[in-house]
DNA sequence: CAAGATTGACTGTTCAATCTTA
DNA sequence: TAAGATTGAACAGTCAATCTTG
């Protein structure tokens, strides 16, 4: 049985931990300035840079659940900053496109959520430790 | 305003990214063996190496806040793991220690746990990578 | 009043089942 | 039958309030 090294465990450890203390300041930032989620963020920037999109290309590109992006959609959609639309070609789906007010509110969002990247990485590893660290946690995301 | 290098902002992206895989594997490794999360395995460990604790003490571990472990012990206890035992010397508080079936429930993840840390991380990192990214991860969890 | 811990009510997540169309 | 998407019910997480003791 492949167990895994000691440097492998730290390195999980570790993963756990900075994800944990790191996103933790970023929230604590957005809900101090009374903003939404994180979540919320990632949604709307990638509906911005990809365009209107199916519920299911979503999902894929960050990594949820098809009935947790569902629901998040309605939240989204209920507070106006995604809009809904049927798709004529293939009936099951629609497409799920930024509102103007999405947008507004992506933009708003970015201020404070660059700070607390700031604060939570940018303090703490100089650009090229951080460029090392990118290199190596990419690798961790690809698909086997 | 200090606005994150691109460096910084790549760093962050790719530590979410890689978090939500990895912990994705080894939730699923977990699941797929009927055993429960990642999270009963922190506390189990926890109060395996450092003996019996308040909650205080473990939240403090563990970062989770308190209300969240006040209802995870419960779940533990609910499930034989865990027991809860009144402090003399401070009324307010308790010691929660872990049981004999704690112990036996731990030791059974653990090999699931193991394969799927090499599946998430030591195949994807040398050993020497692994080291970097254990460093690297390690200063981002440091409190300012 | 402050610290340790819990709880009620609310919000969000998960699982399995369901519905519709391909 | 399978894929896209949603939903009811159960479960977990969050916030603010509460209780008890220091």
């Amino acid at each position: 049985m492949p167990t895994p090294s000691d440097a492998a465990v730290s390195a999980w450890t570790r993963l756990i931990r900075a994800h944990t203390a790191a996103v933790s300041v970023v929230e604590a930032a957005l809900k101090a300035e009374g903003l939404p989620p994180l979540e919320w963020y990632d949604v709307l920037l990638e509906l911005e840079r990809g365009g209107p999109q199916r519920p299911r290309d979503l999902q894929a590109r960050l990594l949820l659940a098809q009935y947790n992006l569902s629901r998040l959609l309605d939240r989204l959609s209920e507070a106006g900053l995604v809009a809904r639309e049927a798709l004529q070609a293939d009936k099951r789906g629609h497409l799920v496109m930024i509102s103007a007010e999405g947008s507004a509110m992506r933009a708003r969002m970015w201020p404070v959520y660059a700070r607390a990247i700031q604060a939570a990485v940018g303090d703490k590893l100089s650009d090229a430790e951080a460029t090392v660290a990118a290199d190596l946690l990419g690798r961790l995301a690809v698909r086997p």
